[in-house]
This record gives C-alpha cells, structure tokens and sequence, in this order.
DNA sequence: CCATACAAGGGGAAATATACCCTTTTTTTA
DNA sequence: TAAAAAAAGGGTATATTTCCCCTTGTATGG
C-alpha cells in the first residue's frame, strides 16, 4: 500500500525531528519534508517536489508564520490539506486558521493516538474538528453579531497606548489633537468594554495587537 | 553497554512521545518514564522506582512548572541530573533554572544532533552549556549590583495592578491604606525604572510577573 | 439631493494617578 | 543594643485620565 505523505512546517527542530520519529512508527504514514517555516516551506514549491497529502502547520514561527502561510497556501495551493499545530489554544488563533482553510486544529498536548486519528480522518473524510474547535464554532455561529473590527488608525492607536507615553505625546506621534485620541480611547473602551488605559493594554497583549 | 536512563517530563504529549522515539534511536540512550507535569514526576518517587540519569524537565506546565519541581528536585533529590527543555528564551527564565541547578538549558528549537551531544556532556561532564546560555552568564557576572528583587508584597501589587482596579480598589484587596499603595507604586516605579502604570503591566508582563 | 454616518476637533469638570514632602512602628542586622 | 532598613501611613500639589456634551466638514448610500 502506498503510504500517505505528510510535510511537516515547524521552527522547533527538536519537536519536528522527534515528530518525524513519531510518525515513521505509524505504518500508513511516511513523512516527506521537514522545513523550518513558511518562508522555506512554500519555496519548495517552486522546485518540482512531490506534494505530501496533509501538511502539518505550526502556528507560531518566525519569518513566516501559520497564518501568512495558510493564506498563500488558499491562494497557490487550496487542494492541500493543512492541519494546523500549535501549543496555542485562544479562539481567536484557531478560528484564524479554520477560517483560512485549515482541515483541523490541533494542540501540541493532543495523545498520539487522537493525533494518528486526526491524520486519518482529515486524509478521508477531509477534516478532523476536535470538541474544543467545534465548541468554538458553535459558540461563534451563535453570536457573530457583535465582532469588532478595529480600523487601521485605532490598532496604531492602541500600539502606542502600549507605552509609557502620554497621551499628548501620542498625539504628537500620529500628528493628531490630543482631543482626537481623546475620542479614539472613548470609542475603543466604549468598542472593547474597557474602562482604563490598562485595560487596553491588556486587551492588546491577550489580542496580539502587540508583543512584548 | 548498559543504557542512560532518561525521563521526560512534558506537558506536550505529542512532543514527549515523539521526543522518545527520537531518543530510541540514539543507541546509548533510553527513556524510562514519561509524566505530564512535576507533580506526577515527583510522585513516582514515593514509589520505590528506577532513578533516572537524566531528567528532560519543560519549563512551562501547568500543575507543577519547571521552576517548582526542580526545587523540589533541589531539596529531596539533589543527585538527579536536570536538563531543562523549553521554548522560553528570555535570560529570566534560564537564568532562575540554572541558578536552581538545572545541569544545562536546551531549547526546543535545537538540532537533535546538539540534543544528543547535550545529554551526552550532562552525563559525562555533569553539565552542558550551549552560547547563548554562557553569554547570559558571563553578562550576569559582570554586573551582578543591579539585580532586581521583588518582595512577596510587591508581587502581590503588581498583579492587581496589571487589572483595571484603581489604586483605591487595590488597596482595599490587600488591606492596606491607599497611602501605602502609594508608597509600593512609587518604590517600584525607583526601582524598575519605570514612570507609569502602563510600565508597570508591560514590566510584569514581560517578566511573567502576571500571566494574561 | 438628503440623510446618515463618521472622522477630526473641542470645552469643561470630575476622578484618578503621580510626585515630593513627611512621621511612626516594626524588623533586621552589624 | 544601637543603627539601619523596611513597612505602613499621611498631606498637598500637579499632571493625567476619564467622562459627558458639542461643532464642523466630508463621504456615502438610498
């Protein structure tokens, strides 16, 4: 029988090496690549290399990253299927990568044995949602009234309400009247059910609108 | 040739697993026990079990993290010879598992070569230190003045500060007058070489003071 | 063409945070 | 045991933030 061809996207050399290992033990299984991150992963495509079946996808990379990649996989390659992997498990990451075409979302906690059923169902059926993901869809299906947006001006806005600055010296920064930013903060906190500036720096951090 | 006995200690599931299998394919090593997190580590110890050579400890786990069960390991098992393996790079952490003894600093995006070299100068040499753990050290020792200790109190502070309380709010959560807060905030703002509140969260933040 | 929304800018008052000046009591430590 | 350091509290002044209500120009869709 022929074995069903996985490419592995990972930065952590150790995890993606040992996962490799892991992989090898399951008969149905072969992995076929092994690349750093999206950068060095979508590269391969120019080359005429075989195409893997599921392409495991970290999340957190440097360079280029899960969601950057999956996107230019929608875009040049949508018949692959990638199943995403990631110690990350805020909602808004995973719906990111779903609804950017993921088949699954996995947490690098997962047991083996839930990971090779993974790899089978989204190489059969074409997905594998585990109830972690589904809870998150429901939940998102139900109220999708209230998303908020946040427009270019306002995410400058809060990077730098992300400092020490004052607000006047904010101001000054994105060439603005004091006033002005005085309204964007109401708007946001209004936007956010915020009531401080440290509540919009914590919005942020937990929102990766910054990293520190 | 007898084996070096190894035992990884991991939240991650699928890298432990996979991490094992790796390890089973260097001939000189063998992984013996495998525990989700230190409390289920230290458990078997009650248990009159193998002692390993090496013990693979993550840093980040709930239950019982890296930095709680290599005290424990300090204090009840100081013979075991600790590893510690994480994705964290910041000189903080590496820095509190050395001090704690941990016997070397891996991260996980190291190249199972090095990964294998590193277990192999643990168990003969008792150590192993890769560049950029040796530079934090030496940039310690040269200006070891300037350390930075937070009293049990002030951490307490910190962490209702990284909310959005008022200094009324919180003075009111740790059952002290506002005029002490006051003088807790102005002590650390000397101290941390920070000006504002904002500081203050972002410094808890990045020193993972709070976790959000 | 009108209505509506929205971005930009603003006034003034109240609440909160910051800075710098202290005292008293307890605990450490030399 | 005396000096030093830490913990707790206080007063007052200023700066910053927050809140509420307002105007003007400018798109934008019906």
């Amino acid at each position: 029988m022929e074995k069903i061809k996985i490419t592995i996207v990972d930065d952590h050399l150790l995890f993606s090496q040992s996962l490799s290992f892991l992989i090898g033990s399951f008969k149905e299984f072969t992995v076929i690549g092994n690349y750093n991150n999206g950068k060095e992963f979508i590269s391969s495509f120019s080359e005429n290399t075989e195409k893997p079946d599921i392409v495991l996808l970290d999340v957190n990379m440097p360079i280029m990253d899960g969601h950057e990649t999956i996107k230019w996989l929608k875009e040049n390659n949508p018949e692959l299927k990638v199943l995403a992997l990631s110690v990350n498990d805020d909602e808004d990451t995973i719906m990111k990568m779903i609804t950017n075409g993921a088949k699954g979302y996995l947490l690098k906690d997962t047991h083996p044995n839930t990971f090779k059923e993974a790899l089978m169902e989204v190489y059969n059926k074409g997905f594998y949602y585990s109830e972690m993901v589904s809870g998150f869809l429901i939940n998102k299906l139900g109220n999708n009234e209230n998303k908020i947006t946040l427009k270019d001006r306002e995410v400058e806005f809060i990077r730098l309400a992300c400092s020490e600055k004052t607000y006047r010296e904010i101001a000054d920064g994105m060439c603005l009247s004091p006033k002005t930013i005085d309204g964007y903060r109401e708007n946001l906190f209004q936007k956010l059910e915020i009531k401080t500036r440290i509540g919009l720096v914590l919005y942020a951090i937990k929102h990766k609108i910054v990293c520190i």
